[in-house]
RNA sequence: GCGGGAGUAGCUCAAUUGGUAGAGCGAUAGCCUUCCAAGCUGUAGGUUGCGGGUUCGAUUCCCGUCUCCCGCUCCA
């Protein structure tokens, strides 16, 4: 009898440590909040994901081409992408509540009201003077405006408010070693920003006819107000995003397009379809006329892990705009030109690194004995196979090298000759490795082995020979991929 | 940032009202072993998150600080 029970975040944490897949980021210094590291099996699977998706995009699609655009851009780019306004946000508390408020929205709702009850001249001016301060930075004068206009928490009735604090969630650096010469600039809040401004380099140089998409994978960088939930929010974190250029008026179409299309994606890699969830955004982002949410149902809940944005030609346009250089294309079946319209992937890598462990990290009670394992499908796994002898002598450890020496060309593999054979399946349980091979007396004498499968535990006598083409067949990226 | 909880060996956790810091698992070396964390022997591993205070003496009490978890808040 196989019972299984639900998995908590404190044990994928510290399964993660304890088994070489995420370690928390300068640890022996007490760390750094929200910054991780992957471990040995933490980037083999990491590695593993990011070619699954890479493959998926740019593989597997006629139209749909790499790129990999610097971290560090020219601090135009966030002006034009709005990032710079809009990353910029102004909050205060109040201090009987403990409420936490973005001052404008406090400000407008405040306004919004008054303007309700019939005194559209005052809110209006209250709605100006808000919007001057923003401007100028000026963090005293919004405090100000909330006291004389006395601006009250709805939960607490008071208007007892701390400071106005301004939270950049742009990390800022210098450009230039000179204190003098130096100029600020921003680790890129988003990889999208990369893509959008290589549009015509791609286009042109790859000759792409829209339309087309952009992949890229990279690191982007954000200062979360509050970076929490392991490696779920982080304050430097991979995303895998790509833009796919379209005609304008084509955009329902392309959106359903890749709402399903990666939807099905997930499922392909063995995400249970009932931990899975599509959240329809009501409030849209300043560039988007659609968005949704893939979620995944983490152990603290459904969290998104994947959006998909309708852009439009928000982007494109701006930077038009700024850059003064056209950014249009000259589609020949409709013989004009147009500032395309595009639609956004965006998976965090690493949030789905926690899904694929959330997803695979198994307790089972079988029979009061507890195991634990990875289910992680095989295509996925950090190692794919474990070259066991049975005993550490009469040979057996030397067929095991022969073995292992011809396997690592094909896939990862690993050998282990320690302790008692049961401990070593558990312990290729833990890191997910789908296959044992098993060498025994027998083997000596008739070139078989057993391979142990690590769900089932189910063992199976087979030829050596006939082993790494099973192995093979199971571990092909290409099994996902025709799924697609 | 606020409120609550926590931090002792790689992991899980002990340590009477303040009195020399321990176990299990794991790691490692050797022996033994024909299939699911077996056994025996040895070894390594800790300024009890860090800093200060009270005390003859602090893992234990007090203050500060860092990190993690939960809730609030925020989220392109």
């Amino acid at each position: 009898m196989i019972k299984e029970k639900e998995i908590t975040l404190k044990e994928i944490v510290s399964h993660s440590k304890e088994y070489g897949f995420i370690f928390p980021s300068s640890e022996i210094y007490d760390g750094l909040q929200a910054v991780y590291d992957y471990g040995p099996y933490g980037i083999a699977l990491k590695r593993n994901l990011q070619k699954l998706w890479w493959d998926s995009m740019i593989k597997i699609n006629q139209n749909i081409v790499g790129l990999d655009s610097a971290i560090l851009m020219n601090p135009k780019i966030w002006k034009a992408s709005g990032h710079i306004d809009s990353f910029h946000d102004f909050m205060v508390d109040n201090k009987d509540s403990k409420k936490r408020y973005r001052v404008d929205t406090l400000i407008e709702a405040f306004a919004e009201k008054i303007i309700g009850e019939g005194n559209k001249d005052k809110g209006h001016k209250i709605i100006d003077s808000m919007n001057k301060l923003l401007e100028q930075n000026d963090l005293d004068g919004l405090k100000d405006l909330l006291n004389k206009e006395n601006i009250t928490c709805e939960i607490s009735k008071t208007s007892n408010w701390t400071n106005v604090r301004a939270f950049n969630l742009m990390f800022e650096t210098k450009l230039g070693s000179t204190e003098e010469t130096s100029e600020s600039i921003y680790l890129r809040p988003e990889t999208a920003q990369g893509i959008f401004v290589n549009f015509l380099n791609v286009q042109k140089s790859a000759k792409m006819q829209i339309p087309f998409g952009i992949a890229q994978i990279g690191k982007a960088f954000r200062n979360e107000i509050v970076a929490r939930q392991f490696i779920f929010r982080m304050r430097e974190f991979e995303q895998m995003e790509m833009q796919f250029f379209i005609t304008p008026g084509t955009e329902k179409d392309w959106f359903e397009h890749w709402k399903d299309t990666r939807i099905k994606w997930h499922k392909a890699i063995g995400i249970q379809e009932d931990r899975l969830a599509i959240h329809q955004h009501e409030q849209l982002a300043h560039y988007a006329d659609n968005a949704v949410d893939i979620e995944y149902k983490f152990p603290f809940g459904f969290r998104e892990l994947e959006g998909i944005h309708s852009r439009t030609d928000f982007d494109l346009k701006s930077h038009e705009e700024l850059s003064k250089k056209k950014q249009k294309f000259f589609d020949t079946k409709l013989n004009k030109s147009y500032i395309p319209y595009v639609i956004e992937t965006s998976i965090g890598c690493d949030r789905l690194f926690l899904t694929i462990l959330s997803e695979s990290l198994t307790k089972q009670n079988i029979d009061d004995k507890e195991r634990t394992l990875l289910k992680i499908t095989p295509e996925l796994s950090p190692i794919k196979a474990a070259i066991l002898p049975l005993i550490k002598k009469d040979g057996l450890p030397e067929m095991a090298q022969k073995i292992y020496d011809d396997f690592k060309f094909d896939f990862e593999t690993v050998l282990d000759t320690n302790q008692s054979i049961g401990k070593r399946y558990t312990k290729q349980d833990l890191i997910g490795t789908p296959f044992c091979i098993t060498i025994d007396h027998q083997s000596l004498e008739d070139d078989t082995i057993t391979i142990r499968y690590r769900d089932s535990m189910e063992q199976k006598r087979i030829k050596i020979d006939e082993t790494k083409g099973i192995i093979n067949e199971n571990i092909l990226m290409k099994n996902i991929l025709m799924k697609l």
